[in-house]
DNA sequence: GCAGCAATAGTCATTAGGGACTAAGCGAGT
DNA sequence: ACTCGCTTAGTCCCTAATGACTATTGCTGC
C-alpha cells in the first residue's frame, strides 16, 4: 500500500512512518497539518490516506472531502486519541473509509488500512453502531441543544461567563427582560432549574463540539 | 539508554518502540498505563521512563513520584500532546527531569531524553520559562486557588455540578447554614460575587490543572 | 394572507442566593 | 495552655433568579 499520513504531532508522523515501512509499505508523505495532506495527496494519488482528526474543529472533517476531490481513488482514514461515535458517523458521512483509535496496535490499524484500500469500510463494529443508532434521543440532555436559537446560544455564552441578567441585557442590547425570557426558554429547553445547572450541562458535556460553528 | 515507555496509545507506544529501537535504544517495556510503568519500571530499573501526561487528572502527575520511589535512578520525562506550562511546573516539582511535545521530531525527544539521563534538566528553555516566570501573582483571579481547604474544593465540585446549596448540604451531611458559609468563603476568596462567576472561573482556565491531586 | 417561530417586553408571586455578621467545637502546632 | 485555622452553625436584610404567565413585532414558508 502507498500510503500518506497527516497528524500534528511529528513524533507519531515519523514513528507511524516507520513502523509503516517496517510492515511493509510505503509511506510517501508525511504531513504535518490537513493542507499539506492534501497538496501530498495530490501529487502522490496514494492507495489511502491515513489522517488525524485532532485539528481544530470542523478542519479534519472538511480536509476529507478535499482530498477525495483531488483524489478520488484515495480512500481516507480517519486516525484519533478517543473514540467518537459522534464524529464517526460525520467522517463516515463526509467520504471517510474508515476510524481507528490510536489505542490500538499497529497491526490492526494495518488490517483497517488494507480493508480501506479493498473497498471495505474500516470502523469497529461496535463504534458503528453507536453512531448511527443513537440519533440524539429525547432522553439525552445534549439533544435540545439543537434546538436553541442562535439567540439563546449567545445567552449561553453570557451565562457561561458568570453574567448577571443585567450584564446580560447590556451585553445584547435588550431590556433586562428580554434577557430573562431568553434564560427561561434555555432552561426550559434544556430541562434544568437554573442557569448554574445549564453552565454544569454545558462544561460538562459538550465543550466544543456542540457549540454551533458560526457562533464560534 | 534503556527505556520505558508508557502511553494510552497503543499505536504511538509500539511505533515508539519500533522508533526508539532504530535509534540505537533499548525499550526494555511498552505500558499501556500508570500502574504497569510503575511495575515495569521497578522490574527492569531503567535509565529513563517516557510518561505520557494525557491519563485522567492528576493520575500522571502522581506516577513521578511513585516511579521515582521504585527506581530513584531513573529518570521521569513527561510526553505530552500540548505544551501546557502549567503542567510542566507541577511535573518538575514532582520530581520529572523533563517535558516533551509530541509534536517534536523523534531525534529531538531521544536528545531529550539523553539529557535527562545525564541529569540534566529536558525541558525547552521558552516552556521553562512561563512555566516559572508567572508567580501566580496576587493579580491572577486563580492566585487564591492555593488557598481553598479541602472543604471548599468539595464545595467548588458541588457548584460546577449546578447543585443548590440544600442539594450540596445534603451530599457534604452538614446543614444549609454551614453549606452556605462554605460558598461565601469560597467567593470571597476567589473575589467573585456569585457561584456562577466561581463556574465559570474553573471551566475557563483551571480545568484539571488547579484541582488538588487528592482531591480528584 | 395566515400559521409558526424568534425576538422583544412586560407582570406577579415565590424562592434561592449573597453580604455581613457572630460564635462554638476541635485539632495542630508553639 | 494558648493561638490559629478549619469546620460547623446560626442570624438579619436585601437583591437576584425562577416559574408562570401574556403580548407585540417581524420574518418565513405555505
Amino acid at each position: 500500500m502507498r500510503i500518506v499520513v497527516c497528524d500534528d504531532h511529528l513524533l507519531l508522523l515519523e514513528a507511524l512512518g516507520l513502523a509503516l515501512g517496517a510492515a511493509g509499505h510505503e509511506v510517501v508523505a508525511l504531513a504535518g497539518n490537513p493542507e499539506e495532506a492534501i497538496a501530498a495527496v495530490e501529487m502522490h494519488k496514494p492507495d489511502v490516506c491515513l489522517l488525524d482528526v485532532n485539528f481544530p474543529s470542523g478542519t479534519s472533517v472538511m480536509a476529507i472531502h478535499q482530498i477525495r476531490e483531488v483524489s478520488a481513488e484515495t480512500k481516507v482514514v480517519m486516525l484519533s486519541a478517543e473514540a467518537d461515535h459522534a464524529i464517526v458517523g460525520r467522517a463516515i458521512v463526509e467520504g471517510a473509509s474508515g476510524y481507528v483509535g490510536k489505542e490500538k496496535p499497529i497491526a490492526e490499524i494495518v488490517e483497517m488500512l488494507d480493508r480501506a484500500v479493498r473497498g471495505q469500510l474500516a470502523v469497529e463494529p461496535a463504534l458503528l453502531q453507536r453512531a448511527l443508532r443513537p440519533q440524539k434521543s429525547t432522553e439525552d440532555p445534549l439533544w435540545a441543544l439543537q434546538f436553541l436559537t442562535d439567540r439563546e446560544w449567545q445567552v449561553m455564552r453570557c451565562i457561561m461567563e458568570g453574567q448577571t441578567t443585567e450584564e446580560m441585557a447590556e451585553a445584547l442590547g435588550v431590556q433586562r427582560s428580554t434577557a430573562r425570557t431568553h434564560v427561561q426558554n434555555l432552561l426550559t429547553k434544556l430541562g434544568v432549574h437554573s442557569r448554574l445547572q445549564a453552565a454544569a450541562l454545558m462544561s460538562a458535556h459538550g465543550s466544543l463540539d456542540s457549540w454551533p460553528v458560526h457562533l464560534r
